[in-house]
DNA sequence: GCGACAG
DNA sequence: ATCTTGTCGC
């Protein structure tokens, strides 16, 4: 018998990953969980080098309320698959596969450095990490890869949608007054509004998430240590 | 065919 | 994403 989320083969070619990412499509659950309660939000990212196939990956958790760090964890792992622009998540997500099964404390929102459904097939990284770890997840990304949003006003927490293909795909979101917006999408067991109520929540200050930036600097830190987790696993101020 | 193109 | 110094501006 076949799990509902059975995890597919990493060891895909492009083509390959096209055709998985239409199947994975429609398993996304666009909506979230009755009754969510968020008490815990994280972040997760990757970092590289030039000369060095290696990916270093972490995730951050912070609590919801004081959006402070509680819980970390990364791993280092060899890249298997090109830059891509649409399969993204096929070069990344091995990488954080490996942190997650490290990760011990549980977020109960995932955000991701890149697009939600905000994706020519409407399955960025956000929804494939979503799928995959099973897991309320939100796509938070600095630039777009489709579609077009409309104008927004400068102040704080103005949002425009992203259309795309005559769908809206996603939201354009101000989180700091005068800045360039970041683009939000939801992932999995998510919903565009629900996504964006959380990415503005967890921007209190700057443009980017503060999960985005701990898991940022964290796994730059880690890249630069040369993989050394040490005391990059336990709590330490960002 | 041409241009666009998350990180 | 990464390679990189200084510099303009609040």
């Amino acid at each position: 018998m076949e799990s509902p989320r059975a995890p597919h083969d990493w060891n895909v070619t492009p083509t390959e990953a096209v055709a998985l990412q239409k199947r994975l499509r429609e398993q996304l659950i666009l909506e979230p969980p009755p009754g969510l309660r968020v008490t815990r939000l994280a972040g997760a990212d990757i970092s590289t080098e030039k000369g060095n196939d290696t990916g270093y990956g972490g995730m951050v958790v912070l609590d919801a309320a004081t959006l402070e760090p509680v819980a970390r964890a990364v791993a280092a792992v060899p890249l298997t698959f090109p830059y891509v622009p649409g399969l993204l998540s096929f070069r990344e997500l091995p990488v954080l596969a490996a942190v997650w099964k490290r990760l011990t404390v549980r977020p109960d929102v995932l955000i991701f450095d890149g697009q939600g459904t905000a994706h020519p097939r409407r399955v960025g990284i956000a929804c494939h990490g979503g799928l995959l770890f099973d897991i309320p997840s939100i796509g938070c990304a600095k630039s777009l890869l489709v579609g077009t949003p409309g104008k927004l006003a400068e102040r704080r927490g103005a949002t425009s949608p992203i259309t795309h293909k005559g769908e809206v795909v996603g939201m354009a979101v101000r989180t700091r007054a005068g800045v360039s917006p970041v683009y939000v999408s939801p992932g999995h067991r998510m919903d565009l509004d629900t996504a964006v109520e959380w990415v503005l929540k967890a921007s209190p200050r700057y443009r980017e998430p503060e999960t985005t930036r701990h898991a940022h600097r964290l796994v730059n830190a880690f890249r630069r240590s040369g993989g050394e987790a040490a005391e990059l696993e336990e709590g330490r101020p960002g």
